[in-house]
DNA sequence: TTCTTTTTTTCGAGGCTCGAAAAAAAGAGC
DNA sequence: GCTCTTTTTTTCGAGCCTCGAAAAAAAGAA
């Protein structure tokens, strides 16, 4: 049963959409807004009062030369920075970054700590992500915003409530409360995301003509992560954060994965697999712990300059890739994919094994019209998503009336 | 971006609600209504009101002994089964079956004929199909209630817009556009849906207790179906129908399926791998065109007699669909799971390497906790899964205020 | 016949969006 | 420098919608 819709339901999803659209367009005026909402003019009027005597939005001052046209100026209009802020923290491998960033989705401050992950205690690994957010919470960059939101994002499987990391790669510990913690530390609400989940909604921020409803987000780096984006929402499990596209089965009872599986399709296409692959030639092989990226990167050089095991490796890995993606194609059918991360720079190695797994699997009818896009470096995507989503929410809360933050902005604008 | 919300969509969605809840209902007062809903008591008694005058909804005339309680007796109001009927068509196999049902759900009429669904003609398809419906509009059980609607489901992927069958294993022809046709015959809006959606339906139609928002249909059969419920709602691909989950990859290069294909579960799992695999032993022999299920049924009970090749085949059946429905689980994870079909009466040979498959793989870490339920006839299923979704397209069409059908029963109403 | 109790309807208040009209704020033309 | 045009923004009243409170309706209980 639908939940009864109830009439100040109304203000609230149109307010929403008016603080998407000025999100979206940067520095509309109302007149922009009542286009791209469908909303009358009266309404826009009405809405971006408020919101702009709550201090959520806020008129560009300077009459910047929009004119050389005749007519009533229009007054451009935009997110106010002042009215808030949002933390970002970024869990990967050996490596935990948290940023404070504004709400108009501006960085104020960055805060980036080396961890060994993988040998750090649970208690260490909480004290120092804790430890991270109230130096952010203390910066003197925040100028008296109120801090409303934290989004962390982590390699692994997180619960379907975005609370606790339940499994991840990077760390031996399992089943980490990280919401609760921080939420305690800080006072807001706080979610984490899959690291893959936040690429895609940051994909899609930054090229919304190709990455708009549906499209697919793969991460090739020591394993394999994906996020997938379909109908326009993040993809995730009922109970669990899900699309664990690395572990499905590639070939059962195959090469042993580094989750302690046979035939996941990591356990060919992640690093260790095609390092293993090329160097040892022994699927059962106990997987590496790390591979440096220039380790990878010499392996690539070789597969280039000459056939042989490195190459025999990458177009495993590819084919392995291809097979998965196909499996996936099967059930949402085909859409534009990314593949992010260090090993996204030897697609090259990869492309053409994966593109003749894929023409043999029912998803892959059409292989040729399937496009790929490469994009080493994913690093930066995983924060900016964390920001669009962060901000996504707090806007989602501003605009319920006399919601908690809607009153502290209203307070402040009267003191 | 969101479409803007309009005032008048409020009233459309609560009175969708409040039809919602009577189909589930029964024969409800307003204030059980009220609680079911959410909405306010003026809001029912207005909303339900209208209904009434609208045709739509009837009031229980006998004052059916609801009472020995006290104070003013409830007033039963249900759906007024003479506002409408719809129609339902589901091709199968050698089979074409439609039927009429009226608004509140209740069987009219039926019209059933074999056809050779692998040999016929594409116009003698489409005539037979146009001539069932032909017979049915002009059925006089109809006694002038307005045909509304027509829901067609066929094994097979279908179009996202539902117009087309796109490919199907029981007929050489592709990309049937059935909507069109029978539009154009009746004059009412047709979609064409896929039979495993459509069995999903009605499961949770049936059992909401059990199949709620999650949860998955597998059609045993000749081939391989699925219909998938995600998060309420049915899941499709983007372009077709999607969900094929009989033509995912089970093992790369292995055995020859019907798609032409190699390794889809279907090719281990489907009537005809099960039967070459017991009787032939060859994977590459090309499937016999149909396996009767009292052939099958004997294959089953050779297998439950002895330990030979029939039971080897069943068990490779179940390790097919374990690790298929494994894969499938490591992105959506786990959930309620109903096999369907004729197929499902050899589930006891089926499980136990189903289980040990599904352990195997990422979605299966508490494969104990997964439970399978059976039901053998598919048809029936099928019809009701129509039916709903039939009745659901004309509630939505009613609630619209100055909407044909709207118009239609007001006109009557004053006549 | 008069209380209780429960369901249903009525009524006014308060919100919301919309279209039309008015107001505002420029450039264009003379 | 003044008036006309043009465009944007605001204002205002109409029309819906939902809600809570109160009233009305319709029974059984005393």
């Amino acid at each position: 049963m639908t939940a009864a819709v109830r009439h100040d339901d109304l203000r609230r999803r149109n307010r929403a959409l008016v603080i998407a659209a000025i999100r979206r367009a940067g520095q509309p005026s109302r007149t922009d807004i009542a286009r791209t909402t469908g909303l009358s003019h009266s309404t826009i009027s009405a809405i971006s009062a408020d919101l702009i005597a709550e201090g959520v939005l806020a008129q560009a001052k300077g009459a910047e030369a929009s004119s050389l046209k005749r007519g009533r100026p229009q007054i451009a209009i935009g997110i106010n920075p002042e009215a808030a802020a949002i933390l970002t923290v970024v869990l990967s491998l050996n490596s935990l970054s948290a940023a404070l960033i504004d709400y108009s989705g501006n960085l104020v401050a960055e805060d980036h700590r080396r961890l060994s992950t993988l040998t750090v205690s649970r208690a260490n690994l909480m004290a120092e992500t804790t430890a991270a957010v109230r130096r952010l919470l203390n910066h003197r960059g925040l100028a008296g915003r109120p801090v409303l939101r934290i989004v962390m994002a982590v390699q692994g499987t997180t619960d379907s409530l975005s609370r606790s990391l339940l499994w991840s790669p990077i760390t031996v510990h399992g089943d980490i409360p990280f919401a609760d913690a921080l939420e305690e530390v800080a006072g807001i609400p706080v979610t984490v995301e899959n690291d893959c989940s936040m690429i895609a909604m940051a994909l899609r921020w930054r090229n919304p003509e190709r990455y708009r409803d549906d499209f697919i987000a793969i991460l090739l780096s020591h394993g394999i992560g994906m996020g997938l984006m379909l109908k326009g929402s993040l993809f995730s499990g009922t109970h669990s954060s899900g699309a664990e596209f690395g572990h499905m089965i590639h070939q059962p009872e195959g090469a042993l994965c580094r989750c302690g599986r046979r035939g996941c399709v990591e356990a060919y296409a992640g690093n260790y697999a095609i390092w293993r692959n090329a160097r040892e030639g022994d699927e059962n092989a106990p997987p590496a712990a790390d591979i440096s990226d220039t380790d990878m990167a010499s392996l690539a050089t070789e597969a280039r300059r000459q056939d042989g095991m490195e190459r025999r490796a990458f177009e495993k890995a590819g084919r392995a890739l291809g097979y998965g993606l196909g499996n996936l194609f099967a059930l949402v059918d085909p859409a534009p994919v990314c593949f992010v991360g260090h090993g996204a720079s030897a697609f090259d190695l990869i492309e053409p094994a994966l593109r003749a797994a894929i023409a043999r699997t029912a998803g892959g009818q059409h292989s040729d019209s399937i496009t790929f896009d490469t994009e080493t470096n994913e690093m930066p995507l995983i924060r900016e998503g964390c920001a669009v989503r962060a901000l996504t929410f707090v806007d989602q809360e501003i605009f319920a009336p006399g919601s908690p933050a809607q009153q502290r902005l209203a307070g402040r604008d009267v003191a």
